[in-house]
DNA sequence: TTGAAAGCGATACCAG
DNA sequence: CTGGTATCGCTTTCAA
């Protein structure tokens, strides 16, 4: 912001108009070759650099996005999953000259239901990245600055982009299915969330597919934490009818399972599959062990980052929802029904 | 930034000049306070906000700080010490009107030493967050913009905060030794790190204040992981004059060592105390139980909230250099020697 | 192909 | 205590 050099002093220097400079800036075209090249030699002799605060304040955007967390940035990056597809993100910004400003829900969002740095103008739209409660969402709706959901949706018309659980469910139950398990069991937590959603409607739309018929039996989902939810599958070990197979709705409940489930001393996979969701690192003995369905985190971010800048750029484009494919990923924890390895 | 209603509106709406109604917004005072509240009325009803645009170029400070994560924000999010820090900081920022500019270093500064956004004047200054190899860290010092070293330090004119592990470690060994322990061992990485530097004079610092003439054998320092720390470790304790108390450099490295000390039969705290640093939140069986150095992350970014803004508001205040008191944490860990509990 | 000039929205000086 | 008005640095018509 310490500005010494303007573009006052570049035209000087290249003896022309400000406009000319600007012109050749931003690659308008309606300059000359050899014009263009003293402009050019000029910018590089001063080190001059646009002044976004001039350049903002004429073109009326900031070229500056915020990224909110809920319910805090902390909660969010111990997340590795989040950290990757914030990769992305920064990188399909940056290219196009944006930048993130951040934020915590918590401290943006104090008294209004609004951050204050959206309403000043800082920012020309909103990236929401997490579960945020639903009534968040809407006031930020209401609020009618472009908007992006990452790794979430709701049933507005908002933009939002995630990874495709619905398909990648239908897959997993087919491929599990071809293994011959008959009796497939998820695994959820018990909370709103569009993705888990996502994911079991296209699990039991799998099992019927394969005429399982399937239903509200084959999904746990009433439970919220580790350690309730192991004993629910255990009971279901011990029923007459052990489901061969489970599918959890990621890896950190995959893992925590298969854990517990070694403890109790219950041979996997050759007693029973399991497979996971969003292909996070996770290492069992040493190398990648589970089965899981795999999400370019990286892409998300990118993806989100093209669907925002579009809106901003027309606000009525129509709204986008989309669903990024994903990928099977085959690994030790899966396999055929009955046979011992 | 889709701001229809700017200041003429107000002003004409409270029946003033538009110096009038920045003067209100501004609390310059040197208004009457009948004209005040017709202003702030107008402000009301018009649902006004300051353009940050108009309001930047005026000013000339984009009242933005940049962050920056080396090697990337995925890496030090991960981290969940970080992520309080920047609560703190994100708050102190916050108070003043600032916000944070996020950026990965990879990304920002792929050709340049120095961020684009940094040159562009998008922000005020930098604020490094993280272990910086120094080179680069010298190169922003030579942007000459505001920049601040959170969690880290560099021998040259920087600001920078970060935890008095110095005092810390004296105090550590103060206690240890009021404990009867007399052989005490310190365990780190080997890295480049300031803060390890400090950790390490100050535990040496007290092993000499209490008449313990120790030196560099009572550190190991000169190895990786946890795996290769371990059995440095392990052959200390099966030497003839076995350690009776280990300060390792984080909580990390201490709960590392814990496990494996109690996989190997070690009886822990009877045969060896142990004491680590940062309290995180650690828990064993259940419970807090390691012996730790309390740094009030939130506090420190905090501190370095102030300290940035304090010097973007003026260039030359003197450089400070700021160690965050500590508090020694005493749990389960750490036993009188010998004392079989 | 180029340049002059009109703002963008706010702050702050200087008069009154 | 209040109001003109110059100015910040840039983009963008409109003329030439």
């Amino acid at each position: 912001m310490d500005r010494r050099v303007s573009i006052f002093a570049v035209a000087q220097k290249a003896k022309c108009s400000i406009a000319t400079v600007s012109n050749v800036l931003n690659n308008k075209g309606r300059v000359g070759p050899k014009r263009r090249k003293v402009v050019l030699r000029a910018v590089e002799e001063l080190g001059y650099q646009v002044s976004s605060a001039g350049r903002n304040l004429r073109i009326r955007r900031s070229e500056m996005l915020g990224l909110l967390f809920y319910p805090s940035c902390a909660q969010i990056f111990k997340n590795p999953f989040y950290a990757e597809i914030m990769e992305g993100l920064e990188e399909g910004l940056t290219k196009e000259g944006y930048h993130l400003l951040l934020a915590g829900y918590q401290l943006s969002v104090a008294d209004s239901p609004v951050p204050d740095f959206l309403v000043q103008g800082k920012v020309d739209g909103m990236i929401l990245l997490g579960r945020f409660p639903s009534q968040i969402i809407q006031n930020f709706c209401k609020a009618s600055s472009p908007l992006l959901l990452l790794d979430s949706n709701v049933e507005s018309a908002v933009d939002s982009v995630i990874s495709d659980g619905f398909t990648a469910e239908i897959n997993v139950v087919n491929h599990l299915v071809s293994l011959g398990h008959q009796n497939i069991l998820m695994l959820a937590y018990d909370m709103e969330d569009y993705n888990i959603d996502l994911r079991v409607q296209g699990f039991l739309s799998g099992l019927s597919m394969c005429g399982l018929n399937g239903g509200p039996k084959n999904v746990i989902r009433d439970l919220l934490s580790h350690d309730d939810i192991y004993p629910a599958l255990r009971e279901r070990m011990n029923s007459s009818t052990p489901p061969t197979a489970v599918v959890a709705i990621n890896d950190t409940l995959a893992m925590a399972m298969i854990k517990r489930l070694k403890d109790d001393g219950i041979r996997l996979p050759e007693q029973l599959s399991i497979v996971g969701y969003d292909d996070d690192v996770v290492m069992s003995d040493g190398r990648p062990f589970l089965s899981t369905v795999r999400v370019d985190k990286k892409e998300l971010g990118r993806i989100g980052a093209e669907l925002i800048l579009k809106r901003v750029a027309s606000r009525d484009t129509p709204v986008v929802k989309l669903r990024l494919p994903t990928e099977f990923i085959s690994r030790e924890s899966v396999a055929p029904v009955g046979v011992l390895t």
